[in-house]
DNA sequence: CAATAAAACGAACGGTCGTACTTTTTCTAG
DNA sequence: CTAGAAAAAGTACGACCGTTCGTTTTATTG
């Protein structure tokens, strides 16, 4: 790997740290290179303008999470067995200690849903694929039997979305000890109410 | 009314309006005076710090949130009305067209989680209270006889706020045309499991 | 090793930010 | 109507912002 990528990388790395407690917005090229022990200048030359960089680290992040989440979900067997890995994952993903300042998907959409734009674009796609994945989880859940055969899929993956969204709120704006618990709880209703006759 | 205040009530609503866009952070107190008329001294001692500013704001919120919401929620009947009205008007919050860039509140909780001070003290405490309310209507839902006497009443807020969030998420990011539907669908879920013995 | 390309730097730009002062205008009470 | 208070304006500040450009250092390659 060539000089340039080596520093790229370790600039995206930092960046995406950053940007999570901060957001996007908060992303601060001057503070990013002072950190990091580089000139304003020649950080801002691998990007060339605040918005690349942005997307530049959403699209690293969005590597991590396939990393951390979407892979070994969709590598566990078919049913209810890859679901729960779903979500057993992402909750992980939400409580990486090594990415303290929480889910930069969720600081970024917050900050993005009211400005279009090309980093808006790249989140909204990469959450729409998220959601599709879990549908298509869902639906081959009902082909081999662990689902029932109504159950709405799209429906599932809201609710699951969902879950995961209240997670994040009661774990990190309100402190709440049981948050996991909570989740995990309404994560296994949801499971059972696909898997049971109403 | 004092000139004074009045004049406080205009930039409030206004910051109110921008904040729901562009989060308490992106609030700019120069932005803020020209779009109003005034200047940024003028304004500026209102507050006193953009810090005050920003208080002033979620205090703003949480007023209209309790008229809004709150209040005809415990004014309806005790039971699952009040609780169906909490859900019903909390939507109706969320989609407020006067207020097009979204709850405040969800905003800010991204913004805050991660910086203490005053502004996440109140709106950690305005959310505790939320729950708090929505708390105790489910209490109130199993002495009426409308929830089942086992309810977990915290893990029906929980579950009910984050359906709230993913339809915040699904509507305002993804625009999915479909998430109050998604949403109704999943509360009445909950309801009845909340309602019918398992 | 030398030639070339890539990477990093340093200084400066125009702007905006929050904040601190002083001065002027406007409201309000006696 | 007029003093005094309240509100608004005006000006200036230092700090930081993203960005540009010319230069210098460091890698890479023939």
């Amino acid at each position: 790997m060539s000089k340039g990528q080596e520093t790229r990388e370790r600039i995206l790395d930092r960046a995406f740290r950053s940007a999570s407690r901060d957001g996007l917005v908060g992303l601060s090229i001057g503070g990013l290179a002072a950190e990091l022990g580089l000139s304003k200048s020649g950080l801002f030359a691998h990007f060339g303008s605040k918005e690349e960089l942005q997307i530049a680290v959403l699209t690293a992040a969005a590597v991590r999470f396939q990393e951390v989440v979407v892979r070994p979900a969709i590598r566990a067997p078919r049913g209810k067995a890859r679901i729960r890995k779903w979500f057993d994952n992402w909750v992980l993903w939400l409580l990486d200690p090594s990415v303290p300042g929480g889910c930069i998907f969720m600081a970024a959409a917050v900050e993005l849903d009211d400005h279009p734009g090309p980093a808006r674009d790249f989140l909204v796609g990469s959450q729409r694929q998220l959601l599709d994945a879990v549908i298509k989880s869902a639906r081959l859940a009902i082909e081999v039997g662990d689902f029932r055969k109504d159950v709405d899929c799209a429906q599932f993956a809201f609710e699951m979305y969902a879950i995961v969204l209240g997670f994040n709120h009661a774990k990190r704006l309100l402190h709440d000890p049981s948050a996991e618990k909570r989740a995990r709880t309404a994560f296994d209703r949801l499971l059972s109410s696909a898997t049971n006759p109403t």
